[in-house]
DNA sequence: CAGTGGTCTAGACCACCTT
DNA sequence: AGGTGGTCTAGACCACTGC
């Protein structure tokens, strides 16, 4: 079959229902496939793909696992309404989905430095307490008004080029996953008050909660990075759907 | 092959790759299968449950999809270290949860009665606003401090006999899935200051945040239940696990 | 009924280790 | 080298829907 590229710049081939998930999300986000509308059947894709029925049932599993298309047993399959809040897989990238959304972004890079990792951070990276980690503090904001407060720690080895880069133009997710997207994360999210400094760099009064996700990523068996990302709660809410006959 | 039986009171049939994770999470919390433990090869697994090895192989990448299990190409899956906070896909069932860990668990209903859906719930149930709905409010403590306060409106239809439970000795989760477990669910998490009363359910002060998971359930196209959950932001988290190619 | 998705098999090739 | 998981195929049967 024919695949989109994905734009990934490592050398990994990409398995074959990747590709067509990717063919799907392509033609969703292309606008050749509207919301509602109806997909091919999976023998369809399989035959215009050139691909086994068992490939494309597995992508389209996957999309309706991940909310993007919804299928019914015995009518087809449909491109779901897009999420009104951020998708629990993408929750760590907000400058997708405050344009996907159609709101202006902004982002302010509050710092971006070289730091100390410390006990307890070197210890989670496996290096020694006063190796360097580099560190930014990225506002994220969505028509101007401040949406996530991202705090990341970045081992220099995965990225030794993190501190030259101009994340106004490029997301630190993006750069990020430019240079080998995680094989593994682990994600923790909590409601909690807010510091000083916290509150005004997002704009909000002391009182209000604030969601938080931390999020530890892998490449293979290193620890890449270690962020978290700090929503107020009232402008912030993070989903999940559940589909199949596996919802405990 | 011989499936354990997983207690589910309805008679639709349960598919292979579903008995096999049975099958291992049964080991698994069984204690035949210590943590770090090495599980049987895909192979030898479908040879000893004459399954095939795709089966299997699906079964073993849902359990490790779900942090169950972890699994390292060309070397082997193991059980996972179990987790500090409760997963996502388990976040309603905090009555499992608090019991997993040992701890003792206590349940207090609050109320239990048939409300008037309302105009917005009723428009959600596609009922009128004046029918009725049955509403619970549930406090869950783990060794006497309260986890979770939970608050449930239940399509009648759905469950007749749902007044009529004593949800100190079966939580509401396990009545409402042993009459039908849901085939959609959507949740959303949230961070919030609670109310009054709210607080004082929970025994927290005021100014402490929590965290809400607003969930709706539905079986087949019926909505038959609409919930939230509110947990002290101080004694809850939510995890959420991701590993393979696929992560975005 | 025809078409759809849900599941399952047997067999195959490959990449990746040494929890 | 051998065993492991990751992927893929071709073909089959089934249950569900009439979007």
């Amino acid at each position: 079959m024919k695949a989109p590229d994905d734009g990934r710049s490592w050398n990994e081939p990409i398995p074959l229902y990747e590709k067509v998930k990717l063919f799907v999300v392509d033609r969703i986000s292309g606008g050749s496939l509207e919301i509602g509308a109806k997909l091919p059947s999976e023998n369809e894709l399989a035959a215009q793909l050139s691909v086994s029925r068992l490939t494309v049932h597995r992508a389209l599993r996957e999309l309706a696992s991940e909310g993007v298309i919804r299928r019914v047993h015995g009518v087809g399959s449909f491109v779901a309404q897009p999420r009104d809040y951020a998708s629990i897989v993408h929750l760590h990238n907000i400058a997708d989905v405050i344009r996907s959304r159609g709101a202006k972004l902004s982002t302010e890079v509050v710092e971006l430095s070289s730091v100390s990792a410390g006990v307890s951070l070197g210890r989670m990276f496996h290096i020694p307490a006063h190796a360097p980690l580099f560190h930014s503090l990225v506002v994220y904001c969505s028509d101007g008004l401040p949406m996530q407060l991202e705090a990341r720690y970045i081992l220099p080895d995965f990225a030794p080029d993190y501190l030259k880069q101009d994340f106004r133009t490029m997301s630190t997710t993006s750069y990020l996953y430019s240079l080998a997207a995680p094989t593994r994360a682990s994600n923790i999210i909590e409601a909690v008050l807010p510091n000083k400094r916290e509150a005004k760099l997002l704009q909000i009064l002391p009182p209000e909660p604030c969601l938080t996700v931390t999020r530890t990523t892998w490449v293979q068996r290193m620890l890449t990075g270690f962020s978290v990302f700090t929503h107020p709660g009232s402008r912030h809410r993070i989903s999940s759907e559940q589909e199949g006959k596996t919802i405990k």
